[in-house]
DNA sequence: ACGCTATTGATAATAGTTTATCAGTAGCGT
DNA sequence: ACGCTACTGATAAACTATTATCAATAGCGT
């Protein structure tokens, strides 16, 4: 990066302000209301700028693309809701660290993922859907 | 299915005896032992009727294609080898099954992928990276 | 062995995501 | 304020994985 430009900081901001992991949909819809102009192009360009610089890393779920998040978040898990399809950090530790493997393979690191109904989307006594209305990615 | 063709049965078959879920592409290949013409069309259309069926599953990795894998091994963790690129599966349980996530969200699953070297790809004292050689995936 | 038709093989097409292209725009040093 | 050139926006292109197409092949019931 040489230039400090709109695009660049709208992006990097919506990705600092979310708390969450963000597809590249949801960086270019929220970017845009920063920077209306703002391209899908844009995105992915400095997305990767991002990542080269350290400043986010790629958050990588089975079967869906990547969305970004930021590098000083540190290690962590990831929660999908099912109804929103949004993503979530936990943060909270495993308590019991012994992860199970044949004994002549080496563990290095690991993924966790859990899949469930977010704190929106958790189906409440008398209303509809929440989720169903809701769903924004 | 209505027909027992050889080339589902060298599909199943090459499924049934690897004992870990494969690739799209190791299934041809290894298939191709049985029938030399085995085509990839074949690989997928036959992968997508034996899912209707119930004999196979996916198996999603993060950033990867599905690999397939006997529905009737049941519930259970993967391993991917950093090195040969091999995935396995883990059947020990985990200890601790106790999950951390926000008090307000509901967990209904959860995946949990290892990764690391595998038995054949550990290095050796004194030997070069078996891995480098191995490398099939 | 015959014949019907489900299945196959080869390849084109599709789908989703990411990257390349290039003329126009806008940071930023002077 | 000027000018250089990195950056942007629009879109084409590339890439990978998977699915559709269709003539040729091969199960399987008779």
């Amino acid at each position: 990066m040489e230039r400090n430009t709109r695009q660049r900081n709208a992006i990097l901001g919506v990705i600092t302000e979310a708390g969450r992991p963000l597809s590249t949909q949801e960086i270019l819809v929220e970017g845009q209301a920063a920077v209306p102009s703002l391209s899908i192009a844009t995105v992915y360009r400095t997305l990767k700028d991002l990542i080269t610089e350290g400043w986010i890393v790629p958050v990588k779920l089975p079967g869906e693309a990547d969305r970004y998040e930021l590098t000083k978040l540190g290690k962590h898990y990831h929660f999908k809701c099912s109804s929103c399809s949004k993503v979530f950090d936990i943060h909270e530790r495993i308590k019991n660290n012994n992860l199970p493997a044949p004994a002549d393979f080496i563990v290095e690191s690991y993924d966790l993922i859990l899949y469930g109904r977010c704190s929106e989307c958790v189906p409440k006594p008398g209303g509809t859907e929440p989720g169903a209305a809701k769903h924004l990615v």
